[in-house]
DNA sequence: AAAACGGGGGC
DNA sequence: GCCCCAGTTTT
């Protein structure tokens, strides 16, 4: 069977696309900080019952990290992510009129925000073709054999070199639902999974718990 | 390179 | 009861 990575990577878009219904920038940076390590249903509590109290950035940014701990627990590390929303949230003001920059060099300054969530607001706010390396796309793309890499620094690295740009952005949602529902961390769905006649790791974890 | 943050859910 | 989750920062 012959490869052709931006065939699968298609199909994986197609077979698993991620809605992103908000677009708004700074909501979206304060979601996907929101969201690191935790699952998108808790992110999605904490979020809905942020934005319900408080309305934009001038609000937050006048909080005290204790006033939001409640509101953001079910998204867990609370204490860290309460601070650094509200930090940010000054940040914004001060040294960017209250807008979101639209640059990964502005948005990896911000606290709390590195590659990953910087290329996720890139792509879904500014539609930017930015690919974000989380842990799913590192493993799915290593399990998939289209790289051999340590660190998702290298990934990022070696998948811009055989992805095309326009499919960086759809594919970073793609592969955490991919990766959630067939190509899991621990005991992987193989045979359900349509990638099963050309994946190199199918036997590896056919049967077998990891 | 490893630890720390963290509630909620899967197994 | 143990381990993991759209990571990032600090030690």
């Amino acid at each position: 069977m012959k490869r052709d990575i931006k065939k699968e990577a298609e199909k994986i878009i197609h077979m698993f696309p991620r809605i992103n219904s908000e677009t708004d920038p700074y909501k979206v940076l304060v979601e996907t900080v929101l969201s690191q390590r935790t699952k998108d249903e808790n992110t999605e509590k904490a979020f809905k019952s942020l934005f319900s109290r408080y309305k934009n950035v001038f609000e937050i940014s006048k909080l005290n990290p204790e006033e939001l701990y409640d509101l953001i627990k079910p998204a867990g590390m609370y204490r860290q992510k309460s601070e650094r929303i509200i930090n940010i949230s000054r940040i914004l003001i001060e040294k960017y009129n209250g807008e979101v920059p639209d640059e990964l060099e502005e948005l990896i300054k911000l606290p709390g925000v590195g590659r990953k969530t910087a290329n996720i607001v890139l792509y879904v706010s500014f539609g930017k073709e930015a690919l974000a390396v989380d842990t799913h796309v590192h493993r799915i793309s290593n399990r998939l054999g289209w790289v051999e890499t340590k660190t998702p620094e290298e990934t990022e690295v070696q998948l811009k070199k055989i992805i095309p740009s326009e499919l960086w952005g759809p594919l970073n949602g793609s592969m955490v639902n991919f990766g959630q529902r067939i190509c899991k961390p621990i005991s992987p769905k193989c045979m359900e999974c349509f990638l099963n006649e050309v994946c190199p790791s199918k036997r590896v974890y056919k049967n077998k718990s990891r």
